[in-house]
DNA sequence: TTTCTGGTGTGATGTGAGTCACAGCTGTTC
DNA sequence: GAACAGCTGTGACTCACATCACACCAGAAA
């Protein structure tokens, strides 16, 4: 049975307030590559991610694919839709399979408007992301290495709560790799073949890619 | 006398509560240059901006500043500490002499925990922030025309509210406007000489610089 | 006056990453 | 089997911006 309070968004509400946002809620499941939001659809609903990851993305002025973000397990997306009372700000696509819960937009928004702990938590999970994107932006501007490593550990620690960044990274082409870490394919393959060469980054069996250690100052080598 | 209904974060509440709010607040100013917050201070207060801007700024691994936002009349700033109970997460700078009301932290929380609305506009507030900063993370990707062209908008139209893109822009040295756009000041130096014989941009008697046209998309040249 | 300091323009040079092009290697479909 | 499509690695080249270096021009200080 489907319980929020694993979720810290949720964890401080009464359990009939919780069982109140689950009404008509489903699960989904959607395949990689599927995209779960539109920019610009009307937003109505809101997603909590079981399992799976999926990237935050728009396009920019000359077509170019920014990724945002990254959304994992316990994350939650398509809320700021539903604060605004506007249209998606962003896509959202699945890099791998996802499974989630879809809640419906009205028991939120009512417990949103009565509850200051629904409103307090989501305030603080807004600056959370605020945060996170603050570190994002800073780290843009350093190498490409840097900016391919920062992005294999956030694929390793969003995979799973609480995963270690030296855990194994679900199986993604080097396309995807190049846009989440803003490079080109070519310059995320031949990073990668130097990062491996350092042995910062491993392969293991199966192809899947592993960062030996985190959190590593790498230079512009 | 000082009334915080011309703040939308505050014109939902009630004007007694909006009353305790300011209780034992304090009206600052602030020099050019001046630092109104320090990154790993613990945080207590929160600001709001009645004249000047600020930027708000955090330093990478190389020692390089990198600038997230900037701040104008209107703007709120010191929440993120004061909801999350940690230290501040960047500093903040006063780019051109400033007026603020210091506001107490504890009436602050102490509404936030028993009025949604008060929550909720700041979770609105939040959320406004993200989106600004995902766009400022789009234009990142382009040229230092582009680049330097934001800026200066953002510039002209944080200095007042309601201003238009095309409002004179405060005399800042080419160093700042260089930091604010991510570029080296040389760079900042000679795509300021180009946009200005485009005709994009020109420069008022005394120095101060103005946006000829808004939003317009500007290639490679 | 000279001297200093901070801001500005601009040339010369270096360089990291983007772009283009292609080859080798899967696995899949027919 | 052949043919094809997608992924990966790499070489050659380009280019926008950073860096270094310096000259010029304020206004302030001596």
């Amino acid at each position: 049975m489907l319980d929020l309070a694993s979720y810290p968004l949720f964890a401080d509400l009464r359990a009939e307030q919780r069982q109140q946002l689950l009404h008509e809620h489903r699960l989904l499941r959607f395949m990689a590559g599927r995209p779960l939001l539109h920019e610009q659809d009307d937003g109505q609903g809101l997603f909590l991610f079981c399992k799976g990851i999926a990237k935050v993305r728009s396009i920019d002025a000359e077509g170019q694919e920014v990724v945002l973000s990254l959304l994992g397990p316990g994350d939650l997306c398509g809320e700021m839709a539903i604060l605004q009372g506007g249209r998606r700000s962003a896509d959202v696509i699945c890099l791998t399979d996802c499974e989630l819960v879809l809640l419906r937009a009205a028991p939120f928004q009512a417990l949103l408007h009565q509850e200051p702990r629904l409103a307090l938590a989501l305030a603080r999970l807004e600056v959370r992301r605020l945060q996170n994107l603050n570190r994002r932006f800073v780290r843009r501007e350093s190498s490409a290495a840097a900016r391919l490593l920062q992005v294999l550990e956030d694929l390793a620690t969003r995979t799973a709560p609480e995963a270690p960044p030296t855990a194994p990274i679900p199986p993604l082409p080097q396309r995807e790799l190049a846009a989440l870490s803003g490079l080109a394919r070519e310059t995320a393959s031949r990073t990668l073949v130097r990062l491996r060469r350092q042995g910062l980054v491993e392969q293991l069996p199966g192809g899947r890619l592993r960062l030996v250690v985190a959190e590593e100052r790498v230079g512009h080598g």
